[in-house]
RNA sequence: GGCCCAUUCGUCUAGUGGUGAGGACACCAGGUUUUCAUCCUGUAAACAGGAGUUCGAUUCUCCUAUGGGCUACCA
């Protein structure tokens, strides 16, 4: 085996890929980058039943969308492939085969009906933990019970088989995990899997371990639900002859509260996308995605790289290749990790402050109503809502009164701040400002406060009245910064809206 | 039920055989701001429990509890 790094992430195209998912592709492509590794992907489709169109496509939208894209997978094949499970049918029948003949699988007739039959049996007997295993395959219907000549005949007839994996009892199965340390399981407790189902594909267990096998894979960096069936998986290896590449199991992403995995019904229960990207189900049901509710990819993994891991130090905003540098598993935790919604926000947030007005602008250009205003105007308006909104979808929205003079003014502004004198004010205020040639905002402000301390009146008597008529609203950002982006023609005309609508 | 894994503020976590157990999010209170947001400062907040090892355990061991995962011809 070389000494090349090389992880996989191996999903199956059962339907959108969930954060857990990504998390686990984006920690495979961390340790990748970090030992100057190849990433691969692999879409693991064995399951026929569960296959859903357009998943393997999601999968690969997802991790391009995160920025971890892998270099070797469907869309890249490399010298290892094919990259899809469906399609290495024949690799498994040899694989499956050599096994057979080694003596460590055999072929099994029992039908699923047979083996209800036998739980059933089994439980009202009073023995829940019944399995297909060392103790008792010897009462069951495989070749192993039955005559070579009859398997033989079995086969030639087609007759439906699996085939199973036999597990030699009394034996300890060890392992170091890279996050865990050693983890040993007694061989006893293992039931004998099927490794062949009846529709003639191979299952997980054994499709992966030939597959990481033969793709030369050095680490298996996967989530914690394979844990248990690591033993199986070392086993295999074993049988084989072949060396076992290196574990390493994730912990899990839990529930924002209460308990159990986060699954994707969390996810509109509580407000807040479970998936990277919009997913339709075949029946027309939306999965919202974190693109499309306008997170950014830099936030969206940064919050999943913290979510179990962190580098020791007391920095949390790392860009992608920051995190490539310091990424290591000895720092990952064991336990799982509770999602939180909040700080996933927060994450967005400092990102979404990071961006220049430009880029801002950019990404929200086919919202902009139309407008006169000059492309250094627009970056503005974006500057001036970048801290207060966290994404950008939300800026026209809230920059609305920039493209269309208020239709209505806050009542509960207008109850409080508007009094008597305030139009007779506005109409004074409005006279100085047509007198400015610079109609900056350093000058409105100038002379505003020329303007107030002249009428011996304060800040607050003047200033919201002014924000009311210009912008409809009680607050919102700096209002000279708005009076100048508007203009002194429209700051004019809409103070006189105001004092004709207000009085 | 069986097997495996885990357990530090509400949440994500740092950390060590002797610490004032640190940071972040959220929360609350101040400050800045005409306002809102941002920002700044601060308060409150944790080693699951019990044994053992030890001069001393949050840290090491064991037990219990709790949580999680697996237990399919699914991955």
């Amino acid at each position: 085996m070389s000494d090349n790094i090389r992880v996989r992430f191996a999903p199956s195209p059962t339907g959108p890929l969930h954060i857990g998912g990504v998390r686990t592709a984006l920690y495979n492509y961390l340790f990748a980058k970090k030992n100057g590794g190849t990433f691969v992907l692999r879409i693991e489709d064995t399951d026929q039943t569960r296959f859903v169109p357009g998943a393997t496509e999601y999968i690969l939208e997802s991790l391009k969308w995160c920025g971890i894209e892998p270099e070797e997978g469907p869309h890249k094949p490399g010298e290892y492939g094919p990259y899809v499970q469906s399609e290495r049918k024949e690799i498994y029948q040899e694989h499956i085969q050599q096994l057979i003949e080694l003596g460590h699988a055999y072929y099994a007739f029992d039908t699923p009906e047979d083996l209800e039959k036998k739980r059933q049996e089994e439980k009202e007997k009073g023995n829940e933990n019944w399995q297909y295993d060392s103790s008792t395959r010897n009462q069951m219907y495989n070749s192993l019970t039955i005559s070579k000549v009859e398997t033989q005949s079995l086969l030639n007839q087609n007759t439906p088989y699996t085939i199973r994996v036999k597990i030699e009892p009394e034996q300890i199965v060890n392992f170091h995990d890279l996050i865990r340390g050693l983890i040993s399981i007694q061989t006893n407790v293992l039931d004998d899997k099927v490794l062949f189902k009846s529709d003639g594909l191979p299952t997980y267990h054994f499709a992966n371990i030939v597959d990481d096998h033969l793709m030369q894979i050095s680490h298996v960096i996967r989530g914690e639900e394979w844990l248990p069936s690591t033993a199986l998986h070392q086993l295999l290896y074993r049988y084989f002859g072949w060396e076992a590449p290196k574990f390493a199991h994730l912990p899990l992403i839990l529930k924002p509260d209460g308990k159990g995995k986060l699954s994707k019904r969390d996810g509109d229960k509580m407000g807040f996308p479970v998936f990277p990207l919009n997913w339709t189900n075949s029946e027309g049901e939306l999965y919202p995605g974190y693109r499309e509710n306008g997170y950014l990819p830099e936030a969206f993994v940064n919050m999943l790289a913290f979510l179990g891991w962190n580098p020791g130090t007391e920095e949390e905003i790392l860009s992608l290749e920051k995190l490539a540098d310091t990424f290591s598993l000895e720092r990952v935790n064991k336990s799982g990790a509770r999602f939180d919604p909040d700080k996933t926000k927060w994450f967005q947030q400092q990102y979404f402050k990071q961006q220049s007005n430009a880029s801002i602008l950019q990404s929200i250009e086919n919202q902009i109503p139309k407008h006169n205003y000059t492309i250094q105007q627009l970056e503005e308006i974006c500057g001036l809502f970048k801290e207060r909104v966290e994404f950008a979808k939300d800026i026209v929205p809230a920059a609305k009164y920039f493209f269309e003079a208020p239709q209505s003014y806050d009542d509960k502004t207008v109850q409080k701040k508007w009094k008597e004198n305030s139009a007779t004010l506005l109409n004074e205020l409005s006279t100085k400002f047509q007198s400015l040639h610079d109609f900056s905002a350093q000058e409105l402000e100038h002379a505003f406060h020329g303007f107030v301390s002249e009428k011996e009146i304060g800040l607050g008597a003047l200033m919201p009245v002014l924000r009311l008529s210009l912008t409809g609203e009680g607050s919102g950002p700096q209002i000279f910064e708005i009076a100048s982006i508007l203009g002194k023609e429209e700051v004019l005309e809409r103070i006189a809206t105001a004092v004709a609508k207000l009085g």
